[in-house]
RNA sequence: GGCGGCAUAGCUCAGUUGGCUAGAGCAAUCGGUUCAUACCCGGUGGGUCAAAAGUUCAAGUCUUUUUGCCGCCA
């Protein structure tokens, strides 16, 4: 049987700055759904990479008297080394300045224009360079300035390239409407529909005024503009042009991550390119929310920006990860702050689920030197908390299908916190003073190793080092899949676990 | 300005098609326990469900208005 494939995206990112928490934010859910998509047995492609042309990337490395090379090759290993430090299993990265990129987006423009989709034609616009954003006049501030930076805008014009949206809008309004699925959550979906709705205008798609970036072919004064260079990097690494079958594995994408803002360019833009190119579009865009810090949007300006990478240092990237999975759901915009984390740290981490991986290998090393004893039998307690580690492990399952990432972490905990409840009620301590017990004691020890394997399992999308970390300590086998969390009793008689060790210390709070 | 959304405990939020004394987690407070990372378990307090009017046997839920916040509008 052919195994199921799933091909999940992340935006490329514009090296023109460091990465903040927001862009961690993106990758780590992208990872956490890779990383679940592996464990139920796809064949998982994950993809992130990097967006580097164009004039604001041109200018900075010119004041900078390096080439645009030279500059986004150094920030692009900044991108590569904190997506490594918070443990991002990403399968490809892919940079728009590689060759392998500009074939694809050279083929993918003239497709398009021999089928006569692109044309020459001339633009006019308010330009404001260091956003490099066209603004209509209504758009601007009350100074006439950009509403984004407030700096002047210059108006320019200049001969370009246009693709022809309008000719697409009806199709794309259909499929929108038609395919509740490609679209979510439900209010980006709506925004998109009205906005089609006021009718579309074709995309300018290529520039004169600056070199960085790919060449219009056979107009070589022309460089093709942002999106469309930028969007065509989902087909790239996955053999649009070189590679048909594994193509045809891949494509359509199941799920391009991307923020709330760039939604309209992945699905109207995106959508009419591959209509275009007659491509079926990708199953699924999902617009996520925005991090704000202690309720204020992240801006440079406001000196709020958070760095993942100081984070990663003191905190460690599993922590992060927690936080950031847990706290916001997709889709809406989360709060971000030190006070908040650390509470999670301590209160989810170290003392719901590192103390209960502590006072089980605790016990079982005391109790009876470190090694699971037959189990046999059972009360009602014993069934009720077998019962619910079976539960869990099906509704994660259902919950991360339907990425509900959060729900499907509160989900674990939820049992995390059932099994610290089953060693109040069973009292292996006072089992163990009476000897009339033992069996009763091996019951339990038995059952709280079992369902500490089971959640080990169900964590390791989230936080895939804790996860390892507690396989490690009770001494079992890190190559595992989402069906061994949804038997119990899979722990061999007499296997032998090892001692604790503390998962995640506690952050006093000064 | 146009269209859309939201407003529920100190905080973050659940509340299907209107139907028992409005729930959860965290925080607060009290108690229990000792295997454990001053941890874990249990109890308690706390809400005119933004405001007003209306429909109904019955409204957090439906309608209208007001106020406040947010999103989209190349």
């Amino acid at each position: 049987m052919e195994k199921k494939t799933f091909y999940i995206t992340t935006p490329i990112y514009y090296p023109s700055a460091k990465l903040h928490i927001g862009h961690a934010y993106c990758t780590t859910i992208a990872d956490t759904i890779a990383r679940f998509k592996r464990l139920a047995g796809y064949e998982v492609f994950f993809l992130t990479g990097s967006d580097e042309h164009g004039q604001k990337i041109q200018r900075t490395a010119e004041a900078q008297n390096v080439t645009p090379i030279e500059y986004v090759d150094k920030i692009v290993a900044s991108f590569q080394e904190l997506w490594k430090r918070l443990e991002i299993s990403n399968d490809d990265f892919i940079r728009t300045s590689e060759p392998r990129h500009h074939k694809v987006v050279q083929e993918v423009f003239r497709r398009i224009r021999d089928k006569g989709d692109i044309y020459k034609g001339e633009y006019t616009g308010l330009y404001c360079t260091p956003c490099e954003s066209y603004w209509t006049e209504l758009q601007l501030d009350e100074n006439g300035c950009c509403p984004d930076c407030h700096r002047p805008v210059e108006k320019v014009s200049e001969e370009a390239y246009f693709f022809k949206i309008s000719k697409y809008a009806d199709s794309i309004l259909k499929y929108i409407e038609d395919n509740p699925e490609f679209l979510e959550p439900k209010s980006r979906r709506n925004e998109m529909i009205s906005f089609i709705k006021q009718g579309l205008e074709d995309l300018c798609i290529s520039r004169t005024s600056f070199n960085w970036g790919i060449p219009v072919p056979d107009d070589e004064k022309h460089v093709i503009y942002v999106w469309f260079d930028a969007l065509t990097n989902y087909l790239t690494p996955i053999g649009f042009l070189d590679d048909e079958e594994k193509f045809k594995k891949y494509w359509p994408a199941d799920v391009h991550l991307v923020g709330k803002e760039i939604v309209r360019f992945h699905t109207i833009i995106w959508g009419c390119i591959l209509m275009a190119l007659g491509i079926e579009l990708p199953k699924k865009v999902y617009g996520h929310g925005w991090l704000v810090i202690s309720g204020d949007k992240m801006s440079k300006s406001k000196g709020n920006v958070v760095d993942p990478m100081l984070l990663i240092d003191e905190f460690g990237s599993d922590a992060i990860r927690y936080f950031l999975l847990r706290e916001i759901v997709l889709g809406q915009d989360g709060n971000f702050n030190r006070d908040a984390l650390i509470q999670r740290i301590n209160s989810d981490l170290a003392n719901d689920l590192g103390n209960l991986l502590h006072r089980t290998l605790n016990m079982i090393n005391k109790f009876q030197k470190g090694v699971l004893l037959e189990s046999v039998g059972g009360t009602e307690i014993d069934e009720s908390l077998k019962n619910e580690a079976a539960e869990t492990a099906r509704e994660y399952r259902v919950l991360m299908e339907n990425l509900q990432i959060s729900d499907a972490v509160k989900l674990v905990w939820k049992f995390i916190s059932r099994c610290n409840k089953y060693i109040d009620e069973t009292a292996p301590w006072k089992l163990a003073k009476d000897e009339t017990q033992k069996q009763n004691l091996s019951n339990v020890l038995y059952n709280l190793a079992e369902s500490l394997r089971i959640i080990a399992i169900l964590i390791s999308p989230f936080i895939p080092t804790t996860s390892r970390r507690i396989l490690e300590q009770l001494q079992l086998s890190q190559d595992i899949k989402l069906e061994d969390a949804e038997t119990f009793g899979k722990l061999e008689i007499n296997h032998v676990v090892g001692k604790p060790e503390q998962l995640f210390p506690r952050i006093e709070i000064e």
